[in-house]
DNA sequence: TTGAAAGCGGTACCAC
DNA sequence: GTGGTACCGCTTTCAA
């Protein structure tokens, strides 16, 4: 193993110029930074990393804490943990797992270790334990979801009220009056705390303009496309023009086929807008407007929020949206 | 920060002998190993991982590998990395993502820097070229996957061949004379190592028996489950009456679609064994009887072997393949 | 059966 | 701008 000695030796210079050069927290000489770097590369030099632990009481290493439950959507999951982990690269830190049955187990174990210098908490529930824990905790946390009580902590997560609120100027720019929004199975709204914020930003900015607008949740996950199909046609059947989608893929799909059911056509009867979607809208046979919901983005977001906190010492508390972007792609057109 | 010190100072001994209490390589007095449990308890003491990294030679950590490519199938995937990080903390392994672009780097980054103790290697593919750097490496390394050529490495994976050819036997022991085998998309072969396995078993089993057997892939993903529906036809339409299914979810569904197409019933007429399939085959509308790949076996066999070879100091090269295990659902019946 | 103390390989303070 | 060196908290050898 090449040791900082090793590098010293070759640069001529003492190891704590080679320490200081590669770090680059005290100004070195051109020239000596040079000879440094250029000796460090050739021996393919890298800091032990328990020793840059224990002496700089910095581990380069974020934990991630994803509960993996049976309804886990794990296309979602993984595109979520794969950003988590660029972003955590491109700041200089590593991603450990945590897959503890008990997800605050884990938690506690890396902070009474040492082992890591941040903590990421995906897949968060409005009464999540890991909340209590991360205020209680010297780790800095960062929440990428938002639970019900946010005091004291790090949060980030798309502006889902933003969101739909978004779609609907959208729909009511284009001269739609009569609107409705397909939004998750009935229990996403007790379950997790996007979906209702989904459905806020909906109902307020269509009061706020004076719309007609519905609102329907699903039945659960297996018959969520059946249930999207039918309420569809009976959106449909009632003059709706404008239907915001906040659902999973299958559901998008049989919502296209319903107005294809009733021979009509989008955008020039209907107009749609998909809205919080991890996947791509603009495959499916009709391009379909979206405000989607991009991990890079959230990821991107908290490890900046993560890596501020930790090298400046100091966390500063407050739920960070993101906002939304919308994608055109010809799926909302004028009021006939 | 709870330190050895404090337990060594509550529990009124040295802090070697609290050392060595805890980690169990010295014999202690069974009063004071008590005593210094019981005081590592109360203060809620866990070594500092620094600490232990640079003085024991040892992180407790291992690196995963696991290059995400944009055919990968997301829940599969999951499934291992779950299944990787539960073994490895069942070993008091902690894992740690690696997820760059170039999955060599990241590799060569946790070997420089001395973060990891052990490297698992998921997604091989034939001419992986992870495996040439493993073999030049220092830090041990297990692949969950077979490469072509494997010299020198710890590989473990699912007896493809052996699945098929058990397959192949429970169907002739029902009486089948005429069977056929559905394979993936026609690339796999070329582009994994487990498909043509698979095939190979099939084959060879189906000509020891002296068995009428057929053989056809699927053409690309997207359009499989079109294929299986339209090979089953014309399986069942040359008197096929044992088919083993190595496909994904969607094609199993539409082979059983085909079959009642043609106003025939699993087992009455057609006998079905699904091989290596990581989804529940016991799910659908009939119960298929499967030798599923199950990433936990896998998994745990992978780390037994990766931590041998780190607390012996001592790899042992070879590949290790999981015995498949026959799961009876009631889908293969005797020949009518 | 137990304790003292020498490292492990860096970081960062203090001098110059 | 550069170098010497006292730690960081644990493991493990050596001695008792």
């Amino acid at each position: 193993m090449v040791r900082i000695d090793d590098v010293a030796k070759r640069a001529g210079v003492s190891i704590s110029t080679v320490s200081y050069a590669l770090s680059g927290k005290r100004p070195v000489s051109e020239r000596t930074r040079e000879k440094i770097h250029l000796a460090a590369r050739e021996l393919g030099y890298l800091p032990n990393a328990g020793a840059r632990m224990l002496a700089g009481r910095r581990t380069h290493i974020f934990a991630l804490t994803e509960p993996f439950r049976s309804d886990t959507h794990a296309p979602s999951h993984m595109a979520f943990v794969l950003a988590a982990s660029i972003a955590a690269r491109r700041h200089g830190y590593d991603i450990l797992l945590l897959t503890d049955e008990d997800s605050t187990q884990g938690m506690r174990r890396v902070e009474a270790s040492g082992l890591v210098d941040g903590i990421i908490v995906l897949d968060v529930s409005p009464n999540d334990e890991r909340a209590e824990l991360a205020r209680s905790s010297h780790t800095p946390t960062v929440f990428v979801g938002v639970p019900d009580n946010t005091d004291g902590l790090m949060c980030v997560d798309l502006d889902f009220a933003g969101a739909t609120a978004s779609a609907v100027d959208r729909l009511a720019e284009a001269g739609h009056r009569k609107i409705a929004m397909l939004g998750h199975p009935a229990g996403n709204y007790e379950t997790t705390n996007y979906a209702p914020r989904a459905r806020q930003g909906f109902r307020d900015r269509a009061r706020e303009l004076g719309l007609e607008a519905y609102f329907r949740p699903l039945s659960e996950a297996q018959f969520a496309a059946e249930d999207a199909y039918r309420l569809t046609l009976e959106f449909l059947d009632n003059g709706v023009t404008g239907i915001v989608l906040n659902t999973e893929e299958r559901s998008h799909k049989a919502v296209l086929d319903a107005i294809t059911a009733r021979g009509l056509d989008v955008p020039r009867d209907v107009s749609l807008v998909s809205v919080g979607s991890i996947f791509d809208t603009s495959g499916f046979h009709r391009a379909i407007d979206s405000i989607p919901l991009v991990p890079e983005h959230s990821c991107e977001l908290a490890l900046q929020e993560l890596v501020d906190a930790v090298e400046k010492q100091h966390v500063e508390p407050g739920v960070r949206l993101v906002t939304p972007e919308y994608r055109s792609y010809g799926s909302v057109g004028p009021h006939a």
